[in-house]
DNA sequence: AAGCGTTACTTTTTT
DNA sequence: AGTAACGCTT
């Protein structure tokens, strides 16, 4: 078992081994991160610590069950189930269950997604009377949020001067009543938004001496994931959670802090050491994943930031190609290269399509990117966007499970009460809402006892909401009951008629509406199916939803055939693929117009661009256009100021590229060689390329996937030439031009009108001369 | 109360 | 471009 230490290298093995006390581990991109925090799980698990005792802390899902099943891989799953492993959110969320009624919460307390959380507080803006352009609700919910993870209670943000004051100069003096009109709702709903479950966790911690010292005792060395990450809330959990003890390790690159805007402090990471004087610093620098050239143009951006903990890291992997960087005239002529280039490495490489990536700043960018995929008929998978749980009839049929559950949940009542349409009208909800906020009391306390209260409401309306009530009563007592996850979910859909509603629909959305809550089911069942066999109790409708608000889409393992991957930056975070295309690197775009005030977020874009880049091993690809379709109309974008930031020599530019005058700094002779295609990896002999054989083969990309059309040489054009091309139809050449590297040609075409293309990528028949 | 058509607005990233 | 919100009609 000794023997995995022997995998690791120097500094790899010093992390490990270390237990000596608090212990903040540095790890740079692809440095073996993950791989250290395994081993360390293992090596404890070797020296007597009970899996039980080690609690190990991480953002995503993912995150965890790959470690999960690296450790379960090392010491078998027996052991590796019994560890506290998973993300802040849902290890909290297990102990609230717990001791729920400390803080005056029922165990069967349901979360409030964004969703949910806007819904409430548009109503609260509503019933106060305010005005929602001045208090927009999304807002609103930001700032609540950042409330919550620094701690500061409404009474609290009542007395804190400052923030009164501000709120007071943004014109919202109000803010405050919204958010203890908002706290108050949601704890009659019995709901917790994501927020919550650290605020009341520290509130937990805090005000039960003996609870925390219970899990002080109990855990006996805590390890936290991704630390750069953590915002004010988690970072006092987690040294709540330690007490003196401190056998803390945590992991971290300062330069991969990205989620500032989700309250995340990097100076939780920079100050470590205030916090823990007997705090050891171990990094990891050498970087397995990447080429040097990769390496060295992510330091040299990174080096441009001025908070950062000083750190080397570097490669001793191959050279490797320099950084492409491609100028398009427009989003779609883009995406049409990416994909180009995209089939064009994938001949050469004879890889997976899993080892391509498309990385983007915004997840609107994907629309254009899968248009130019399918036409190529390039296989993809998106991340991100609408996940499962988020369709509209599934979370539909979700709000029914939180009611069988937590029939005091405002917003899923809210959300099904005349869905599928029971003649329950808006004027009703209405009065019944109004009703509850006045009493202070949910919804269903006054479905209850409706007799009791003055609602306003005529006969015929009573009679629905109590007919509503009935229903939900009967899914209350299957739970109550004990019935199982599956049987409760089955009798909710077909009782309320949410399937047989859709039937008499024969359109595609509605069958692939149908199509989705029977996944959902089948979701139900193999989620007691693996319960049943990790031998565990719970099976009841709780839990599932437990596992399933705090799930994002990503999960989905499935099996399926080679992809290529299009995703936000942000959520590539923490994987890796041969060639990485980051797409829309451009102003106001990377960096976001959003983040251009302030010289920190400034700096965090700058940081997420660091982390684009390093997800490559071996290609990456910059390309930028100069105008794009936004909101709904085009507009011109300039190329990206942290391209300005990149050392040239890592850079090859495509001709034309004008950036930042690339004549004044590129190598005549780099030039040269950089433009004759075939322009690929270069690598060294260690590892033959899988290319070079070819590259001597295909002097010129010709072969096509596509079909008729083909590439063709300068020498082959003539202006006034008449060519048919794939997309555009057909058009004249009306300029070649031929004083770059790469030859651009513009064409007249008959119903698009003028394009520039080049000439490289272009494909079209050659119709008359 | 429900359905339809028009308008306004949106877009940063996510547990 | 796509959606949410609004207002109109039945």
């Amino acid at each position: 078992m000794e023997d995995y230490i022997q995998q690791l290298n120097v500094q790899q093995q010093d992390a490990v081994l270390y237990t000596g006390g608090p212990q903040l581990v540095i790890a740079g991109a692809g440095s073996g991160k993950t791989r250290v925090l395994t081993y360390k799980i293992v090596h404890l698990l070797c020296h007597g610590y009970e899996p039980w005792r080690i609690l190990a802390l991480t953002f995503t899902n993912k995150a965890a069950r790959e470690m999960r099943e690296r450790i379960e891989g090392m010491v078998g799953q027996a052991t590796a189930s019994k560890l506290w492993m998973g993300t802040f959110h849902s290890i909290f969320l297990r102990i609230l269950r717990i001791h729920a009624d400390r803080i005056g919460f029922k165990s069967n307390f349901t979360i409030y997604d964004t969703a949910d959380s806007k819904s409430l507080i548009k109503t609260i803006i509503k019933d106060m009377g305010l005005d929602d352009k001045i208090y927009k609700p999304s807002t609103v919910a930001s700032a609540i949020s950042t409330a919550k993870n620094a701690l500061i209670s409404p009474r609290q943000y009542a007395e804190a001067r400052d923030i009164m004051e501000a709120d007071r100069r943004a014109k919202r003096p109000r803010l405050c009543e919204i958010y203890q009109a908002y706290f108050n709702r949601c704890f009659v709903a019995g709901a917790m938004d994501f927020d919550d479950l650290l605020y009341y966790t520290n509130l937990l911690l805090r005000d039960n001496p003996e609870i925390r010292r219970h899990y002080q005792e109990y855990f006996r060395y805590i390890l936290v994931d991704e630390y750069q990450d953590t915002n004010f809330a988690q970072h006092l959990i987690v040294s709540q959670l330690c007490g003196d003890a401190h056998n803390l390790c945590v992991v971290g690159d300062d330069a991969q802090s990205i989620y500032s805007f989700r309250g995340a402090n990097i100076r939780n990471i920079l100050n470590l050491k205030k916090s823990y004087p007997d705090l050891r610093i171990f990094k990891l620098e050498q970087n397995y994943r990447s080429t040097q050239n990769i390496i060295n143009a992510a330091n040299s951006l990174i080096a441009k930031n001025k908070e950062q903990i000083p750190k080397n890291v570097f490669s001793r992997n191959d050279i490797g190609a320099r950084i492409e960087v491609v100028q398009s005239y427009s989003d779609y002529e883009e995406a049409f290269l990416v994909a180009n280039r995209i089939s064009q490495l994938k001949m050469r490489n004879h890889d997976s399509y899993d080892e391509y990536a498309v990385l983007y700043r915004t997840n609107a960018q994907s629309r254009i990117l899968e248009e130019s995929l399918r036409k190529r008929n390039i296989p993809y998978r998106i991340y991100g966007g609408l996940s499962f749980y988020q369709r509209k009839e599934v979370k539909d049929a979700i709000a029914y499970f939180r009611l069988s559950i937590n029939p005091d949940d405002d917003e899923a009542l809210k959300r099904v009460i005349n869905y599928p349409a029971r003649g329950i009208g808006e004027t009703t909800v209405n009065r019944l809402m109004r009703c509850a906020m006045d009493n202070r009391v949910s919804a269903w306390a006054i479905l209850n006892n409706i007799d009791k209260y003055d609602t306003g409401l005529r006969q015929a309306a009573i009679n629905k909401l109590l007919s509503f009530r009935d229903m939900i009563a009967e899914f209350i007592e299957m739970n109550r009951r004990g019935d199982d996850a599956e049987s409760v979910a089955r009798a909710i859909i077909t009782r309320t008629q949410l399937l047989s509603s859709l039937i008499s629909d024969r359109t595609p959305e509605s069958i692939s509406k149908q199509e989705n809550l029977q996944e959902l089911l089948a979701g139900v069942k193999e989620f007691i199916a693996n319960k049943t066999e990790e031998g565990t109790e719970s099976l009841s409708l709780v839990d599932f939803l437990s596992e399933v608000s705090l799930a994002t889409d990503q999960d989905s393992d499935e099996v399926s055939e080679e992809r290529i991957t299009l995703m936000t930056v942000h959520a590539a975070k923490g994987l890796e693929f041969n060639n990485v295309f980051i797409v829309g690197v451009e102003e106001e775009l990377f960096p976001s117009a959003m983040n251009c005030d302030t010289l920190s977020a400034i700096e965090e874009e700058r940081r997420l661009l660091y982390v684009a880049i390093t997800r490559a091993k071996s290609h990456c690809m910059i390309s930028y256009a100069s105008s794009r379709f936004r909101n709904g109309q085009t507009k011109t974008c300039s190329p990206s100021r942290f391209l300005k930031d990149i050392d040239p020599r890592y850079l090859a530019l495509s001709a034309g590229n004008d950036f930042a005058r690339p004549d004044s700094f590129i190598n005549p002779i780099d030039n040269y060689r950089e433009s004759m295609r075939p322009r690929v990896e270069r690598t060294t002999r260690s590892t033959p390329s899988p290319f070079s054989a070819h590259s001597n083969v295909t002097p010129t990309p010709s072969s096509s996937p596509a079909g008729d059309e083909d590439l063709h040489s300068a020498s082959e054009l003539s202006e006034g030439m008449r060519i048919e091309h794939s997309r555009f139809g057909k058009g004249d050449i009306t300029e070649i031009d031929r004083s770059a590297a790469d030859v651009r040609i513009t064409v007249e075409f008959d119903t698009v009108g003028v394009k520039k293309l080049l000439l490289k990528f272009a494909r079209f028949k050659i119709i008359s001369q």
